[in-house]
DNA sequence: TAAGTATATAACTATATAGTTATATTGTCA
DNA sequence: TGACAATATAACTATATAGTTATATACTTA
């Protein structure tokens, strides 16, 4: 059964969608689950590996952990984020491929 | 051939994804591209459809065309645009289907 | 040509947010 | 307990952009 109706979707679901959209459209988010496809990780190897402040990273950790995009848990001292939600990986491999057709389309234009 | 590498992503390349995220994360954009998922559409149909202002569904629609994801035809004084990359919808579908199970288990976390 | 219609653009305002710096909080270990 | 380490948060600045209003541009038709 398709549950999707694609005639008509309202204000509110259109905005959800939006805002996920919002989340992915920051490069060091990217990057960050990036870093988390490998395994988990905590804040500072995060901080270290995407090459921003520790204050940034937590921020931006926030905001993809408020999406349901990563979670995390705790162990002494340390905080170990991963990856929540596998479809954002997917959601890359579509825009990738797309943004390949663009630029080989206006590449060709130029002969 | 299997040409996407995941061990590693360019900055450049990590802005261009992250670009085409930020602009489907515009509601009206959204609601846009929906409109034109029917069939090609001028712009003051397309004003009237989305219940905005001509300015903006210009300004929208112009930011649209530059990331290649609609194409235009002038016509007379009008001016039709198109979906020009369908993985929009695809990107959506993923979307859609991802927020469902999140909203599913915050559901389910209240029994 | 003049009036009307469709679209694009420029200038502006208001708002959102990425990044920084400073600090608070929490846990570890000597 | 005190010093240190890891993370989170608050306050701030700078920048980007959605929407508005006014206007320019281009086509049509009387």
């Amino acid at each position: 059964m398709k549950t999707t109706n694609h005639r008509e979707m309202s204000a509110e679901a259109l905005s959800l969608v939006a805002g996920r959209f919002k989340v992915l459209a920051e490069p060091l988010r990217l990057q960050i689950l990036q870093v988390l496809e490998v395994g988990e990780s905590s804040v500072t190897a995060i901080t270290n590996a995407v090459r921003s402040t520790q204050p940034n990273v937590s921020k931006h950790l926030k905001i993809l952990q408020d999406e349901g995009l990563v979670a995390k848990r705790s162990e002494g001292n340390s905080v170990f984020y991963r990856i929540a939600d596998e479809s954002v990986f997917a959601l890359c491999e579509l825009v990738c491929g797309s943004l390949k057709e663009k630029f080989t389309e206006r590449s060709v234009m130029f002969g």
